[in-house]
DNA sequence: GAGGAACTGAAATCTCGTTATCATTAACCG
DNA sequence: CGGTTAATGATAACGAGATTTCAGTTCCTC
């Protein structure tokens, strides 16, 4: 059985536009909502058939957080972390990893990598809210 | 409406004895099997029940790792991370966050703390596979 | 002990992210 | 262009974690 031929559609190319353009990773949901702005019919499953494909030819990286829906970036991007704003939700890119000192694990623990994320507000929200305590500003 | 007067049951004590005992972040399915070994019978309802509420008293804190079910872990401790195996999917912590530089984040941007997570394996299991590789030996 | 409310256990139900279905549309080859 | 067939979009279905339901049990006070 012949594998089928690709086809570069519109919304494929309305949703990788999409990534390039946030420069930062995208939930489904989210890349819906940017991507539509290029292809205003998209449906949502047609965001996540093509995440998963553009997943499979490596030209996604999957993001998770936790308790949050995985976010998708742009693949090949150099070792980084994130950023998450407690406040808007949204997911930004941090430079570089340099000088983190990780703890040492217990004795016979082999460590094969690690995952930083910082939290916060972004600055739009933190321009938002006051500053101080717990943000209680509009809930 | 007065509030219900809170009791002291054989498996509310159950699942308390199962994180303290287990001295890591735990998920339900794992307090669950863990307290089983306290009281027989304890159902899975009964764990979300009694998390929820030791949540509430502030006995439990919420460990969240991407992609996985929350975690709950024993409240008051010092600031610490966590290493999770990627073998058996066992949680572990981690002492201290010493030394730990974090990346610096974009201007603006407030953040309010942060999170690490190493990952690997961990000593039972890294005993258990050879070394080297992604550990494909047994599956 | 006895009464009554809180708690439990098993199963049904809900949630919500993700995937499958299927009729319709549109890429791409000639 | 015209045919084929992969891709789409709306919606139903799924799955796993979490919650609710409800009859039966057990903790606690008097």
């Amino acid at each position: 059985m012949p594998q089928p031929v690709p086809r570069n559609t519109r919304q494929k190319q309305a949703i990788r536009d999409a990534f390039i353009e946030a420069n930062r990773p995208l939930s489904p949901e989210e890349a819906l909502a940017a991507a539509q702005r290029h292809y205003e019919t998209l449906g949502i499953a047609t965001v996540y058939r093509n995440i998963k494909s553009l997943l499979a030819e490596g030209w996604l990286d999957p993001v998770s957080l936790p308790g949050q829906a995985t976010r998708y970036e742009v693949a090949g991007k150099a070792h980084h972390h994130h950023f998450h704003c407690r406040k808007c939700g949204r997911m930004f890119e941090l430079g570089g990893c340099a000088g983190t000192v990780l703890p040492r694990p217990p004795k016979g623990f082999r460590v094969a990598g690690h995952e930083l994320l910082l939290y916060g507000n972004c600055a739009r929200c933190a321009e938002a809210a006051p500053a101080k305590g717990r943000s209680r500003t509009s809930r």
